[in-house]
DNA sequence: TCAAAAGTGTTGATCCTACACCCATGA
DNA sequence: TCATGGGTGTAGGATCAACACTTTTGA
């Protein structure tokens, strides 16, 4: 894809390039942010966990790959993965990170709400969420930090990538709906932020904030209510049509670091 | 890359995918943004400008690749492209977006000081610095806006994710600095924001600002001095250790805005 | 002496944080 | 009636946009 490309040059010739998608699915549940594993059946890294992910059809573009993956893992019809929120991360293509053979892998990160226990349309039969270390995870934009457990591949680090990018994105886009169910209370959304960041929100300032910002939520018309446990029913809302947050939603420690 | 891969997957078995890395070479000159293109020598599009680019050696990553890339077509040796700033922007993998094979490009970003015109070490004969729209680039998250020009492939959709995402990074990050030269003056980087952005800043507020962001930019020691033209001499400074802001610096539209 | 760019000061508006306080519900 | 979570109000501090003003240079 290059004025540079030789005029004979035949794709044939160098070592074919396998693409693949790997997906980081993120969801909240019991105040733990959860991630998708697969318990991987076959050498290399036969026992271990890792992301799930498949190798791209021939015609199929990454995000297709991904969107198909994410409903066979999920066991969701296409239908409804249709809705999910996905997009991509960033791609890997260290030479030696499959040690099979030459994988060029996209990554991305969807997000879900607390879906039922994953039963996996045929492939998927180990899949679990696994919880996530509670930290808060570290800042946006430093990176070479330790992996956070032992996936198979590169696999720590794809997650570590995803996780740091989703505590950001919260920051300043409205994306922290994808984690709640279709109608949710301001509690609820208010839990995905103190869960993602690790960190406690004043709740009268997050529902000012949330309330002011046009496009974030929307409150649903007849007025149910609903409770998380006891206390108050809480007014329901759903999401909105924006996409950005401005001015954004910043993580009390970020205020105050470099 | 996942447990769904058949026992005897066999690579030679599928249509091989051919990888490449795309750059988006962008400079700020003459208060315009530049970006690099060259002429394509061949079909298809050919005479049409191309983003620069070229295929994965076999043992190469696609952040190597697109390293050795930015110096062959700046015509700066890699020891000098070596401090550039670069970074993964997306990938793009739809099936027809090369008419002749199946190929998928990792795109980057690349910012760089106001270099002389490129001489191409041999391949990149026909590049060219190509000045963008100065209307400001479209607002972050929104999608679907026209292509800027007419670009060979889908080069059009990656300059213009790529515009979209520089504006938005210097809202947060320190990379403003990678615009500018070793050494600059804060008029200098002022005139990054306004150049990107298509705004003007107030220049007390800006400096402000800048200066209240540790990290951001140092002031060099021995206090020489140095023009933009006429007018009183400025501080010079370099770029700080920091690459996030905190917070961050709006784009004064943002505020007004959903 | 004038234009142009650098740099400092100030003021009023706005935003945000940290609370105090009341409301509705289940046990 | 108490514990729990929802929701409103408010005062002080921090931040910021706008603009006036001084300084230093080249022409």
């Amino acid at each position: 894809m290059s004025a540079t490309r030789p005029e004979g040059y035949d794709p044939y010739a160098f070592e074919p390039f396998a693409v693949t998608v790997d997906l980081a699915v993120f969801t909240v549940r019991e105040s733990r942010l959860h991630v998708l594993l697969v318990e991987r059946g076959q050498e290399p890294y036969r026992g271990a966990w890792a992301l799930p992910g498949g190798f791209l059809l021939p015609r199929e573009s990454a995000e297709t790959a991904a969107r198909r993956e994410l409903a066979e893992e999920t066991g969701l019809t296409e239908q409804t993965a249709a809705d999910l929120h996905l997009e991509q991360l960033r791609t890997y293509s260290e030479p030696d990170r499959d040690p099979r053979m030459r994988v060029v892998s996209v990554a991305y990160t969807a997000l879900v709400p607390d879906l039922p226990e994953p039963r996996g349309g045929g492939d998927a039969a180990h899949a679990r969420w696994m919880p996530l270390p509670s930290a808060a995870p570290p800042p946006a934009f430093g990176r070479g930090d330790p992996p956070l457990a032992s996936l198979a591949f590169d696999h720590d680090r794809i997650l570590a990538d995803a996780h740091e990018r989703i505590g950001a994105k919260l920051e300043y886009t409205c994306l922290a709906t994808a984690f709640c169910p279709r109608q949710f209370t301001l509690g609820e959304l208010q839990q995905v932020y103190e869960t993602v960041w690790g960190v406690e929100l004043d709740r009268p300032n997050f529902r000012r904030k949330v309330l002011a910002t046009p496009g974030f939520v929307e409150a649903v018309e007849g007025e149910p209510r609903r409770t998380g446990g006891r206390g108050k029913p809480a007014a329901l809302y759903r999401a909105g049509a924006a996409s950005a947050l401005h001015p954004p939603l910043l993580r009390p420690e970020g205020r105050h670091q470099t």
